[in-house]
DNA sequence: CTTGACCCTGTAGCGACTACAGGGTGTGCA
DNA sequence: TGCACACCCTGTAGTCGCTACAGGGTCAAG
């Protein structure tokens, strides 16, 4: 089965397959005297789980683990339940913060109705008072955590102070 | 005021506050002889109008629009009302999603309690399972849909089978 | 006269792709 | 045989919103 026929049964764009096969998460397939990629059933399989996984949310990094683990068929799956429950507190996490931001989005767009002038428009006005006024403390929806980085992220803590704990 | 301070003020640092800059977010600060940036009020004014709207998740772009708008005064509101509705829709679509992605982990969390070797984890066999088996209709939480391009917005939608309209 | 905190520019990196340039291959048809 | 056309290849650069340097300059205090 060459590239073009993989992408169409799994629905996975050509350029991502390759992508995903530079990025070490899907094995090398064979090749023929021209170059050419051929894949096996076997190589499905492992291009459906990772779009799988993908859809579930996680990261390249976490699948390449879970890879791992699926492969190691000795190791202990609490390393699994670990991945998956830190998963679910992120997605968690995301989904509080997005509803929190939903819900501030109505009310401003509650400040305004009808079709006038930007100088009047109470979104605007709300906007700038809003900027100047109290601090916004508001739970880092999908901004300054930018997607999910691990390794910096008490260090962002430290500095973003805005989404952190609101305005010094 | 001179950079840093800036960024104590607002919570911001002192290297997105460039970035602003760069980008035209912000506009360019006087400086002195030595090149060092000296902010005013207005500037202040500015930078925490764009950090509200971060925290309201919208991108640069939105924001760099609503400046645009804010500037200039006769401009009619509409379009303002439009940006707010359309981050709402945003936001509505992604919270509802990553409400469905958590479902659909727990679930999967369900699978496997107890510490046993991997080759055994209901966790591991689900998704093994579940990427050979039905296609998942998952509504395409915040993989696919690279961080709101619009313009190959149809055209992602045409190759992207999987999350779409499930495999074929 | 040095220390150290601040400032500057420019460039490269993150994640997960996407898009294209510039070329090669393979099949079908006239 | 020649050619069109669909597919394949590699490599590089772009997306977004920052972040992290390298390699230098400035300025006030001790």
């Amino acid at each position: 089965m060459l590239i073009g026929e993989l992408a169409k049964k799994t629905g996975c764009d050509v350029e991502t397959i390759r992508y995903y096969e530079r990025e070490r998460l899907l094995s090398a397939p064979q090749r023929s005297a021209s170059g050419y990629r051929h894949y096996n059933a076997e190589q499905l399989g492992e291009l459906n789980f990772i779009l799988h996984c993908r859809s579930l949310g996680m990261s390249l990094a976490d699948i390449r683990n879970l890879a791992a683990f699926k492969a190691d068929h000795e190791h202990d799956c609490e390393d699994i339940n670990l991945l998956i429950d830190q998963q679910i507190a992120k997605v968690h996490q995301q989904a509080e913060a997005l509803r929190l931001l939903e819900q501030q989005l109505l009310a401003l767009r509650d400040k305004c109705h009808d079709s006038h002038a930007a100088a009047d428009c109470g979104i605007l006005q709300t906007l700038v008072e809003a900027a100047e006024g109290e601090p916004c403390v508001c739970h880092t929806p999908f901004g300054q955590d930018n997607h999910g980085h691990s390794h910096d992220h008490d260090h962002a803590a430290k500095k973003n102070g805005r989404t952190q704990k609101g305005r010094p």
